[in-house]
RNA sequence: GGGCUUGUAGAUCAGGGGAAGAUCGUUACGUUCGCAACGUAAAGGCCGCGGGUUCAAUUCCCGCCGAGUCCA
């Protein structure tokens, strides 16, 4: 089915054939007759290390500018690259590819592209080869995506396979690539829900493009199976390109690493704090990392079995021992690693991420910590913001990233200090149950580790390190992480929820959303379009439906004399359903029908005040604690709103009465709050993925909301002056999650009640202690410290009354078979006291206590002298009993123990038959 | 979003259903010209908060609050 799809005039015209790889059987097209493989690995080894495959060296900056402005001079539009983290998508965290920054809805067709055909630059973070890079000679965690798209409808066709081709040809041919040397290798793509032909570009080995033709989308009966999967042609169709700018880099100078070609500054810089000679010069050494780099070319190697299977090769083949390589090898590989994930965090934190232990975050915090722990391993002194200064300075492309040094350094420092407690925190932990094992010879299991790790955060390596620190061993295998990530399982698929109604709905227009034109109209007629159950659609609505943490209007629909109570109302595709309290068999409604809307004025304005009250606590925010702060959640309802911000530290008490102070400001100045519909990809260009704080609106226009210096995209209902917000109360924060803080406030009516409600809180702790409110914290610290002094005063009168107590009572003893037997109640005394009596009672070897009180039931202690004891005295025993007889239990060792019961009538029973427990216990001896 | 760990003296942590511990630090005294070291003694705890189970909870169970960590 798809072998038609390469069926070109580009490859027949260009003097190209089609072959088929004699090693992997795939099928590619070439201009050299004789070639008998398909040009990629492993089944071509690379021939451009070395020998560079252009006529010229580039670096970074001047391949993208080439590689842009040649696809501009064809009539492209060069657009901005978007941000690594994905701030338009609710599917993925970070960017993984430039067509990411269109999908869903350019690529879905529902909003046109920012330009068509246009040229990118897309800087990508994928991190699933975290364990190749390095190793591989070729792995990145950061690399940019170039890119040439054209979007497509049956309207319109901007260009499809043929063109692109050319372009991608000439592309190379301009930067002096040997025809001959070029091949296209056919491989079917599939990705996302989306599918199509594809084509991979090889040259001298190394695959330094694909270009996708994207136009299958997955679909339960589509016809074209792809990987298993059943796949329909689109209405639409996208030419989805990528060109490795780093892999284009490095075939330009054909050094022996990628890293060497694309930041070799920063390498050599590193290299030198770690004390390696990185003498590229050096052809003997400059051989070895090229022969890694060829080698390591053919083969997975994020597998550890692979690595030592590479490392075999190595060696073999420059005629040494995998010991001296691998000694020469692991440094030069983990300086390379650091510095891609340096590149990597420098692109992360510029960018706006706040580390955190979920999400996003996360995956920062991986890489940072993974970078320190490698710059341990290698000695490296310096902190991690002076590497990225590094970057920062070498991508002066990135202007942004220096502005937010400050922030950037700020964080890492925290980072650092953060993981520095955890591995002080862990070596102790380690250490503590090494010794342990120490003790009795064996070794740190396994799942000690594990736990060590998952649990706490300590690195396997570092366990193993701190272990042998105190002299206990520790396997560790090689599986170890896959083990761990046993333990979590797999992760479930989600559940795609259908609404019920949705084929009736599919055939309703769009609902006419009257809110946003007359926010403060509160009522309307409109015709009925259908019903449903207890569910009516109308033509137009002022019911605002749940959205943007915006909670549903509620009101009621007046028809004739019938009034529906509208209690829910949602969005479905453009049509809002009101969901009412009565049921469709009990209404005298139809089709066609006029109602009367009338929402509940005071619930929505509740709303719209917490709403733009909201808006502007974000602003408040980001003036306070920084332009890092982003929106990761929110939440209104009529009493209270609350706002989830992400920020790398706690929020203290001065800044969050300063941005109380400020949100109040902005609503004093009662500004006005302006809203628009706009084009999305013009406000996109005008104001940034800012926009997307409270995430993001499907749909070609979306709606500015301007609230002080706060603009986002926002559906939802608002003041329309500031001042209309009322006062704004920030109530609590608290941390979400770590890197997300949590502002909880009341606006309006509510941040009033919720004033005089605190206000009524400290006027009832007021009155309890009789004083005024001013006084409140004085007077609590005055009777907590006597309070503690009382406490303290009472255990010391205890102890007194209790040697007071012993001598009186010694005289109360009985005597039998050579041991004294006291057996007492004392009213009102609690446990602590017989404990007390009982003890001092006991000091004399030949007295055993039975002592009792009556308080909160019965409580009972007992004691036993050495001697009682050595006369077969087990007060254990007695005191069982005993708790039986008051229906109770007990028990303790044989010189002490405590016990009680519910029943004090029984008390005067108990000491009888405790007594004479005891004495049967001394008789039997 | 899910999993795991964790909260005890100023700090670091033991303990664990029946009398709240250790080490360091603090204070006082001794020794010293003085300091360090040493010796002796003392002070310092709502055993995170709120419920439940129990005769009895710091300990077990549940909820909340806080801290840490892994995974998607």
């Amino acid at each position: 089915m798809l072998e038609d799809e390469y069926q070109l005039d580009f490859f027949s015209n260009n003097g190209f054939i089609r072959k088929q790889c004699q090693k992997c059987g795939v099928f590619f097209w070439t201009r050299d007759l004789d070639r008998k493989t398909c040009g990629d690995a492993p089944c071509d080894p690379y021939s451009f290390i070395g020998n560079p495959v252009f006529k010229k060296q580039y670096d970074l900056a001047e391949m993208r500018e080439y590689f842009l402005n040649f696809f501009e001079e064809r009539d492209h539009t060069r657009i901005g690259r978007y941000p690594v983290i994905a701030r338009w998508r609710d599917d993925i965290y970070l960017t993984i590819a430039s067509i990411a920054d269109f999908q869903p809805f350019v690529t879905s067709g529902e909003v046109p592209p920012p330009a068509n055909p246009l040229t990118i630059s897309q800087p990508c973070i994928r991190l699933p080869d975290l364990d190749a890079v390095g190793r591989s000679g070729r792995h990145l965690t950061t690399f940019e995506m170039m890119a040439h798209h054209a979007f497509n409808t049956n309207d319109k066709e901007i260009y499809w396979k043929e063109r692109t081709m050319e372009l991608c040809d000439e592309f190379l041919m301009s930067l002096g690539a040997d025809p001959m040397a070029v091949t296209y290798k056919e491989e079917p793509w599939a990705g996302g829900g989306n599918a199509g032909p594809c084509v991979e570009v090889l040259i001298g080995g190394l695959e330094v493009a694909t270009l996708v033709f994207m136009n299958l989308k997955q679909s339960k009966d589509g016809d074209i199976m792809i990987k298993g999967e059943a796949y329909s042609k689109m209405d639409n169709y996208i030419v989805d390109t990528g060109y490795g700018l780093e892999r284009f880099v490095w075939a330009s100078k054909g050094s022996p690493t990628i890293y060497d070609a694309i930041f070799p500054s920063i390498v050599n810089e590193l290299m030198g704090l770690a004390g390696i000679d990185h003498e590229l010069d050096n052809a003997e050494y400059a051989y070895i990392l090229s022969q890694n780099a060829r080698l390591a070319g053919l083969m997975d190697i994020s597998e550890k079995a692979n690595l030592l299977e590479l490392r075999k090769q190595v060696a073999s083949s420059i005629g040494t021992t995998v010991e001296k390589l691998t000694s020469i090898m692991e440094p030069v590989e983990t300086v390379y690693a650091i510095t891609d994930h340096t590149r990597c965090l420098t692109f992360m934190f510029g960018d706006g991420i706040i580390p955190s232990n979920v999400k996003a975050g996360y995956l920062a915090r991986l890489v940072l910590r993974r970078t320190l722990r490698m710059m341990r391993d290698l000695d490296i002194k310096i902190s991690l913001s002076e590497i990225v200064k590094m970057h920062i300075n070498n991508l002066p492309e990135y202007p942004e990233f220096e502005d937010n040094f400050e922030t950037i350094e700020d964080i890492l420092h925290h980072e650092e200090q953060k993981f520095a407690d955890t591995l002080e925190r862990g070596r102790r932990m380690i250490q503590k149950s090494a010794i342990h094992y120490k003790k009795s010879g064996e070794k740190i299991p396994l799942d000690k580790l594990i736990e060590m790790y998952d649990s706490h955060g300590i690195p396997p390596e570092i366990s193993k390190e701190a272990a042998a620190e105190v002299g206990v061993e520790v396997d560790l295998p090689d599986t170890f992480y896959s083990l761990v990530a046993d333990k979590h399982g797999k992760a479930e698929a989600k559940e795609i929820k259908e609404y019920p109604y949705a084929d009736r709905i599919e055939n309703l227009p769009p609902t006419k959303r009257l809110f946003y034109d007359e926010p403060n109209r509160m009522e309307f007629e409109a015709v009925v379009l259908d019903i449903f159950d207890n569910h009516i659609v109308l033509d137009s609505t002022l019911f605002y439906p749940e959205g943007g943490g915006q909670p549903a209007d509620h009101g009621k629909l007046v028809i004739d004399n019938d009034v529906l109570h509208v209690i829910d109302v949602q969005m479905i595709h453009g049509v809002v359903v009101h969901n009412i309290k009565e049921i469709e068999d009990e209404l005298h409604i139809r089709k066609g029908d006029l109602v009367i809307g009338k929402i509940n004025e005071k619930r929505r304005m509740a709303h719209a005040r917490h709403h733009t009250a909201t808006h502007i606590v974000n602003d408040a925010a980001k003036k306070v604690l920084g332009d890092h702060i982003w929106q990761a959640g929110a939440q209104k309802s009529e009493s209270h709103a609350r706002l989830d911000l992400s920020h790398y530290k706690r929020i203290t008490t001065e800044e969050l009465n300063e941005i109380e102070m400020i949100s109040n400001q902005i609503v004093m100045e009662n500004q006005r709050v302006n809203s628009e519909w706009m084009d999305r990809t013009d406000a996109e260009q005008a104001y940034g993925f800012r926009l997307y704080q409270g995430g993001v609106p499907p749909g070609k226009n979306i709606r500015i909301l301007k609230v002080g210096d706060d603009i986002e995209a926002c559906g939802g209902t608002h003041c329309t002056n500031t001042g209309l917000v009322g006062p704004i109360k920030i109530l609590k924060t608290e941390r979400v999650q770590d890197g997300v803080e949590r502002i909880e406030y009341a606006a309006g009516e509510a941040a009033v009640r919720a004033v005089q409600e605190s206000d009524r809180i400290l006027r009832d702790s007021a009155n309890a202690l009789r004083v005024t409110p001013e006084h409140l914290p004085l007077t609590i610290d005055r009777f907590f410290g006597e309070w503690k002094e009382f406490k303290k005063e009472n255990a010391r009168l205890k102890d007194e009354l209790a040697h007071a107590l012993v001598h009186k009572m010694m005289r109360g003893a009985v005597e039998i078979n050579g041991i004294r037997i006291v057996a007492e109640i004392i009213t009102h005394a609690d446990s602590e006291e017989l404990i007390k009596i009982a003890l001092g009672l006991a000091e004399q070897d030949d007295v055993v206590a039975l002592l009792a009180s009556s308080l909160e039931g019965v409580k009972i202690v007992a004691t036993a002298g050495k001697g009682a004891i050595e006369q077969g005295v087990d007060v254990g025993k007695v005191v069982r009993e005993m708790s039986h007889i008051v229906g109770g239990g007990g028990g303790g060792r044989p010189d002490m123990a405590q016990g009680g019961g519910i029943d004090p009538s029984k008390i005067d029973d108990a000491l009888i038959n405790g007594t004479e427990l005891v004495k049967e216990q001394c008789a039997i001896k």
